[in-house]
DNA sequence: TGTACATCAGTGAACGCGCGTTCACTGATGTAC
DNA sequence: TGTACATCAGTGAACGCGCGTTCACTGATGTAC
């Protein structure tokens, strides 16, 4: 009773994230094959297209848990008693450190691309604009006057910004930093933005 | 006389580049295929591996024109008679610039990988630390008692800030603002952080 | 509870094709005299 | 300047293979009585 079918079919589909994930993990992205997935995942090739739309299907939803993990530890740094200063220079310490961790779950974010007239679903691009506001909240305090659609921009610009720094240092394409300097280096930034958003209001 | 051999590889190198840099310029670099470039270069499939180790080459050559017109951009705009924030508000504005008129070409430059045991060759790499060192220039005006290597590094720093506002807004992940508004926010962004960096020394 | 039939999740061999790279060939350039 | 031979840039058909996706099949689950 209470389909039987419905609960193979659950069981099937957190395998095969589970089992992309831990790919993705260990080899990236590029590298990830229906074949090992299925594999690993204990089911045929053809298991997969069951459950799923198709290979790009399942990396959304890897991608997805991937977003959410970082919300969590994003959420957990949340220290509420702190200076809004000191809670975005923690965000972006908690991003760089998931970053690092978990680099190639980090990079599969955003070096997914789906095939060309596909738009990302809906339901993802909402995770993503999520995690914008986790960003807005802190800055909110800091410039309690700017009307929240400029807030919104100003969360994703100063994403960017971190963003950027972070992934041009683990990139390779450029020297990379010891990840101790890149700390501080990405911490004394976001000291001097927030210090300069705090003047300009 | 004077290697006519000589002559018409150089030629066909530069045909090949050309043709590459034009495809990648319309449809992006994920969409270019060796055949593509080499019937518009009016040469066989085969022609390519006379002059280039591989299309990986032939991209790594396109890449590096990139880098020299994007050089070229930022060294036209010096106005060696303005402040230094104001010149790296200007820098990065050229940036923006290049980046939304020569889309694909930018975005080239950082999806580009090597297959995996092959590391970026050295003089490419040079090429991007030298672009490094025109941001280099305007902080030590700003911040003259810095060690050498320690500008070295918030030049890095501020180039992946502005790089990531930059993309992240191009990509089409997240929602994208009209180039004006993003041009103001990158404008407001390196005016706060050129403050910050003047104040902090 | 048991039996007979229907459904459909899951299988995995086969398909298909895109596409980078190779290689035996040939015709243009270079060399020797 | 001209002829004979050597070289090698350039040709393009063929190779090879990686890999996502399909589909005819089968065995487990669900339904009816």
């Amino acid at each position: 009773m209470a389909g039987k079918r419905e609960l193979k079919r659950e069981d099937l589909r957190a395998r095969l994230i589970e089992a992309a994930r831990n790919r993705i993990m260990a080899d990236g992205l590029p590298a990830l094959r229906a074949r090992d997935v299925t594999q690993d995942a204990g089911c045929a090739l053809g298991g997969l297209y069951t459950v799923f739309a198709d290979l790009d299907d399942l990396v959304l939803h890897v991608n997805s848990l991937t977003l959410q993990a970082i919300e969590a530890s994003l959420a957990l740094s949340e220290m509420k008693d702190s200076s809004p200063a000191d809670r975005l220079r923690n965000l972006a310490r908690k991003y760089l450190d998931f970053a690092v961790t978990y680099r190639n779950l980090w990079k599969a974010l955003f070096e997914h691309r789906l095939p060309d007239g596909r738009p990302v679903p809906e339901w993802h691009l909402a995770e993503h604009l999520h995690l914008m506001s986790l960003i807005a909240e802190p800055l909110r305090e800091l410039q309690p006057e700017m009307p929240d659609e400029a807030r919104a921009i100003r969360a994703r610009t100063l994403f960017g910004a971190v963003h950027g720094v972070i992934s041009i240092s683990l990139e390779g394409r450029f020297v990379g930093l010891p990840v101790e300097e890149l700390g501080r280096e990405v911490d004394d930034f976001v000291k001097t933005i927030a210090a300069g958003y705090a003047l300009s209001n």
